[in-house]
DNA sequence: ACGGAAATGTTTACTTAGTAAACATTATTA
DNA sequence: TAATAATGTTTACTAAGTAAACATTTCCGT
């Protein structure tokens, strides 16, 4: 009710990633974020410097709430199932993922941080890969390291794709329902 | 000169494709066009019912432009230089290839031919896999291509991405001047 | 507790972009 | 050649991002 209202940042970020999430990032507009919050239109500049520096904050959500449910993954675990678990985020949660691996528009060297968070997760591909080789050179790690990153985004956006034209196949089907099978059959022979 | 230009429809295409290849979809804007073309803002809706379908001429363009260099590789060339032209082509027309792969916000639906022309590079996609996999089960060909062309589009993501942020490492590095030898010790080994 | 500075919210207004509607001109065709 | 279709222009509306000036509240040092 008041003038001012206590975290209000937050809740904008809140209902951002509401947006975002069933809608799309382009579906976001501060007009709509703001109303939604029952302030002004221009109330979000007092928190952020730009509709990007919005972006931005979502994209760290994302990186986070994938993490968090990396974190969970035990260490055994096969690389497939650490595969899967990000075809099945890519799947479940289209629009963030959009915001995060798609071609953003963002200049990523003004956030540094987001460049971190996403290579943190590389480099932790990147150890699973050696374990899973470990008589190999460090060229061929590097090698297979981008060969999976690869085929895992490739098939999130193929499926997204598919899905999305309603041309989903019988294949495309069983691939779904067996990321880990794929992922054995394919990227990790 | 005149009130009627001949081929404006052909001019505001070329137009666009050219500020599309250059600098990106997102920067294509009515105004500019048709400042460029020297006739009035909307005059382009006497050619498009609106930007999305300018959007679809580009895509068909762009499919278009990848087939042309596609058409000139032998069927017995090998799968690998096949993937590679891809890749080649992705870097090369960097935003050209993301109006094609992006998530575009565009209905597929409404544009049925270029639901057609995608499709038409994946199912030469499938014969050169039957080729290269010849005892295998429809299914496994058909879980193979899917891998394939997931590869093949997330490598083009993470080389361009990493080349953007300035993260091009040895071995990224390596991996575009080899593209055939990255393919086959990998994807096609 | 108090007076001003810092933080936070509001109002107003400007800019860019897509596009509809009404109007003007040229091309086409019966 | 007159009617009609096609094509271009003008005007104007709407949505969206954001800057600037103003208002209110919070907070901090005295």
């Amino acid at each position: 009710m008041g003038y001012h209202k206590k975290n209000l940042k937050e809740r904008l970020v809140e209902i951002a990633w509401e947006i975002c999430k069933a809608e799309s990032w382009q579906k976001v507009n501060m007009r709509l974020v703001a109303q939604k919050a029952g302030v002004s239109t221009t109330a979000f500049y007092r928190h952020f410097k730009s509709k990007n520096d919005l972006k931005a904050e979502l994209m760290r959500r994302g990186f986070q709430f994938l993490y968090e449910g990396i974190k969970e993954l035990n260490i055994d675990d096969s690389l497939s199932s650490y595969g899967a678990h990000y075809i099945r985020f890519g799947l479940e949660n289209p629009h963030i993922y959009d915001l995060m691996f798609g071609n953003s528009d963002l200049d990523m060297s003004l956030y540094p941080d987001l460049e971190a968070l996403s290579n943190a997760s590389f480099n932790g591909l990147v150890e699973g890969v050696k374990a899973f080789m470990p008589n190999k050179s460090e060229k061929d790690i590097m090698i297979k390291s981008y060969n999976v990153w690869a085929s895992v985004h490739g098939l999130v956006g193929i499926l997204r794709r598919l899905e999305w034209e309603g041309n989903k196949t019988e294949t495309l089907e069983w691939i779904e329902k067996n990321l880990e099978d794929y992922l054995e059959k394919t990227t990790f022979s």
